[in-house]
DNA sequence: ATAAGAATGATATGTTGTATCATGCGCCCC
DNA sequence: GGGGCGCATGATACAACATATCATTCTTAT
């Protein structure tokens, strides 16, 4: 990502706080910056490692969860409960539709995207729900995977 | 569950880890049966309380852990991961075909609910993450969901 | 009986996350 | 532009979840 991909970004993310009465502040944009621009999914302690080191002066890694928190309620990140890392949302330059988010991750090399599963799939799973006695609620999916990456040079 | 089912499904359990060459000790029984009667499913430390209770000598919870560790290899136990809690298998009595679990878990009531998820919905599934570049592993679904019960009674 | 290996105990520490009170900083109103 | 209100951040403590490691006990085979 270029740096003018990422302010594009960012100043979406600074609209979409704006909208609910929220601000996208320096060290709030600098987390998500760190997070777009990241490889992999980052835990909260690992941002407050890279933020240090980016950053000059540190953050508490209390306030890495408050940020982080911030920046999931306005749908800018997602947490991935299958590891306790964080990802920014892929969606926000466009739109940002913000239904329930699905991932893949990759076991090998922790990659994870963000897709979208249509619409059949999910009905036939609120079905099946159904019938088990269970209504379905919000469900982020997050699914093991091999990346093509990783299949390509595994042994 | 009655004692008598419970003792079926105990033996059968150890049965199981005869054949894999491993023993169903009495603590790594009493940590499944209290497994197998609990509602909800249960944390490591919240085992650990149960187990203290329950069996007048108390067990650390490094112990607890290294049971769960041979229970889930042995699958005669699932970690969910969206809640860091554990539940015996559903599927032990009978064949006990351990393929990936599925899980629906109650917001409400925390109860947690091991399903099948048909064949067509996984390869559906598949197909997508195949198209998204990626090849599907092990993938436990753990659905947020609402039971019937707490259904009826909810506000 | 005894040695080997498995199971468990004890202790320490690492990782993830929350609670709470203090401090700083921006913004609005007059 | 000073004063005060509210949001954002810092600092500290601690709770919950999990692993590492070495010691001890129990099983089992010979």
């Amino acid at each position: 990502m270029n740096k003018q991909q990422l302010s594009r970004i960012t100043s979406k993310a600074r609209d979409i706080c704006a909208r609910s009465g929220g601000r996208l502040t320096e060290k709030r944009q600098r987390v998500l910056e760190i997070l777009l621009l990241s490889d992999t999914p980052l835990s909260a302690y690992e941002l407050t490692d890279v933020y240090g080191r980016a950053c000059a002066e540190s953050m508490p890694t209390m306030s890495v969860y408050r940020i982080l928190k911030f920046l999931e309620d306005e749908h800018l990140v997602h947490k991935l409960n299958s590891t306790n890392k964080y990802v920014a949302c892929a969606h926000i330059a466009r739109g940002h539709a913000h239904e329930i988010p699905q991932f893949l991750i990759c076991g090998k090399c922790q990659s994870a995207k963000e897709i979208a599963i249509p619409t059949s799939i999910v009905d036939g799973l609120g079905k099946l729900v159904g019938k088990a006695g269970y209504t379905l609620m919000n469900s982020q999916l997050e699914l093991q995977c091999l990346c093509d990456q990783c299949s390509v040079g595994a042994s």
